[in-house]
Formats: C-alpha cells, sequence, structure tokens
DNA sequence: TGCATTATTGATATGTCGTATCTATAATCA
DNA sequence: TGATTATAGATACGACATATCAATAATGCA
C-alpha cells in the first residue's frame, strides 16, 4: 500500500522565517491544534508579509490553499494573539504577526509600513482620567498616524 | 392641480431632538444639500439612538426610507462630522453623533453606552514618543474600553 | 507499526453588508 | 410657476466572510 501525501511545492529551502512558523506551530499544537501543511502555509504567508496585509492579499498570496482554510487559519492566528489586528486611519482592517506584549502602531500613509511604539505611558494617565467619570477601565486601543522616517516630507 | 407630497408619518409632535436635526439640516444646507423628510428622517434617527449604533440598525429603525437612503445619508453624515465612527474591542464599528472637537470614547463594555472622555493630554506625549523613532504624527485613535459608573461591578 | 478517531481541508452555497445604477420625484431658484 | 438638478428608492451587483459537508490527513492508542 502507498501512502499518499498531499503537495504544496517550495517545501525545501526552508526560509528564515522557519523558526518563527515553528515556534507559532508548536504554540497551536500545545493549544490542541494539529500540524498541518496548509495551515503552515497560512502562517508561513503571514510571517513573510513585511507589513499590515488585508484577508483578500493572503489569500491571493496562498493560491494553492482553499480560500476558507486562508481565513480559518487567520482567525484562528488573532484568537491564539499570534496575529493583531490593525486599523488604518481610512477603517481598513489588517493584520499582521503580533510581537508580544501590549504595543501600539505607527502607522506611515505614505508607505504602508507598521512600527511599534513602545514604552507607552498612556495607559495610568487613561486610567485616571476615566476613573475620574466613574469609568473602570479595562483596556483600550491605540492607533498613531503619520509619515515614518524612511519617507521623504511632503 | 393638486400638489402631492410623500408622507411618513409621525411629524407633527415635535421632539426635544428637534432642534439638533435642524441644525444639521442647516449646517447641511449651508454646504448646498437639500432639506429632504427622508434625510431628516435620518438625522433624527441618529439623533434618537442613546448609544453606538451600527448602519443595520439604523435601516431597521428607519422601514419608510430606502436602504440606499439610510447608507447615503449616513455616509454624508460622517464626511460632514455630523457623525462619528467608534470601534468597539471586538472590532465591530457603530456609529453616533459627533460632539464638537477631538475626543476620545469610553465604551462601556456591560450596557455600550458610550461616553466621551475630554481633556486627553496624550496628543503632545505620543508625539514626543513618536517622533523618537523618526516618525512625524498627524493624527492618532483611541478608544477606551471597560465599565461605565452606572453598571454594577461584576 | 497499524488502525480508529477526530480535527481539518476545500469546494460550494449562503449570508451580510455596502455600493452602483437608473427612473421617478421633489426641492430649489429664476 | 416652471425648469433644473439633487435626491429617493427599487434593484442589481459586488466584496468579503462564514456555514455546510464529504473526503482526507493528523494524532493517539492498542
Amino acid at each position: 500500500m502507498v501512502t499518499t501525501t498531499k503537495h504544496y511545492g517550495h517545501e525545501h529551502p526552508r526560509p528564515r522565517s522557519a523558526k518563527v512558523v515553528d515556534d507559532i506551530v508548536a504554540h497551536l499544537s500545545d493549544l490542541g491544534y494539529r500540524d498541518t501543511e496548509p495551515r503552515r502555509l497560512v502562517i508561513s504567508a503571514v510571517a513573510a508579509h513585511g507589513r499590515p496585509f488585508t484577508a483578500e492579499e493572503l489569500c491571493a498570496s496562498l493560491p494553492c490553499v482553499g480560500r476558507a482554510t486562508v481565513y480559518r487559519g487567520l482567525r484562528l492566528l488573532v484568537e491564539t494573539d499570534q496575529v493583531c489586528r490593525v486599523l488604518l486611519e481610512d477603517h481598513e482592517l489588517r493584520y499582521q504577526l503580533s510581537h508580544q506584549g501590549h504595543h501600539h502602531h505607527l502607522l506611515c500613509g505614505a508607505c504602508g509600513a507598521s512600527a511599534d511604539l513602545e514604552g507607552c505611558d498612556a495607559e495610568d494617565m487613561l486610567r485616571e482620567a476615566a476613573a475620574a467619570v466613574g469609568f473602570r477601565m479595562s483596556g483600550h486601543s491605540l492607533e498613531v498616524y503619520g509619515q515614518c522616517g524612511d519617507c521623504p516630507e511632503d
């Protein structure tokens, strides 16, 4: 009897992002999710995107993987905090690999790049301002729009 | 000849929000937009909503007004800054009447109410933090999630 | 190692949400 | 009052995301 295995191509030259993919797969495995080739492909494509992407862009970059599978994979990554959502100034919803911990995004309107803003002290200030009007803050969302240093001014 | 006029009902007992509606209609009129009954109904429904609402909820509350008209009206109000968008913690996009000037929202996850957070000093702090990494900030979006004072703790 | 169990896949149907199109109508202005 | 033109509303359309379901592959256990 011959063991059949579905092949998706280009699995040999391990990309540098292989470690990231392995880490995420391992994390999902701990949560009880299986290690499948299509899922790895989705994760790999997510890791390969250098800037925030849309679900459709992800689908387009994975022609060999079914739409439903791509959407399911993306949702799973969001639910497990491996991927975070980024809301652009025009309210377009995009995605990108999560970096550990709470952070905010510096979103460049010119080139579309996203950088993390760390060391944000807004938390305490917001909590106090909210408490002043009787509001118990549990979290917040903050996106910063503008132009990154790599883009020319005007 | 008889002048025909389409009637939408309940136009007599002027609600207390009538002034708000009149003000917005007047503002739109200044911009060249006509004063029509369906548009007034959309504005009135927007003003009547006590908390952030979705476009579909607005449609549902205006069964006598066409879907396209409701969506067009809502978009017009957003474009003219009469209505602002509110992003909930689960990323659902809702709308509500704008209050003047820049402000942030305190969004209660329990009852769905929205209050404004004024006197936010985040602007300068953010601009400095962004500039430290070469980012020229032009704007920001901030939503605060938690529980309002009217809702019991747990 | 081999098999049974069960999550996962992917094709497709379905559903939601918002817009484009187009004709009839109503608001504005001369 | 009549002409002009924005607007309304019905409907088709399209983008996007999920539900369904049979086939398949991954995992755990004997």
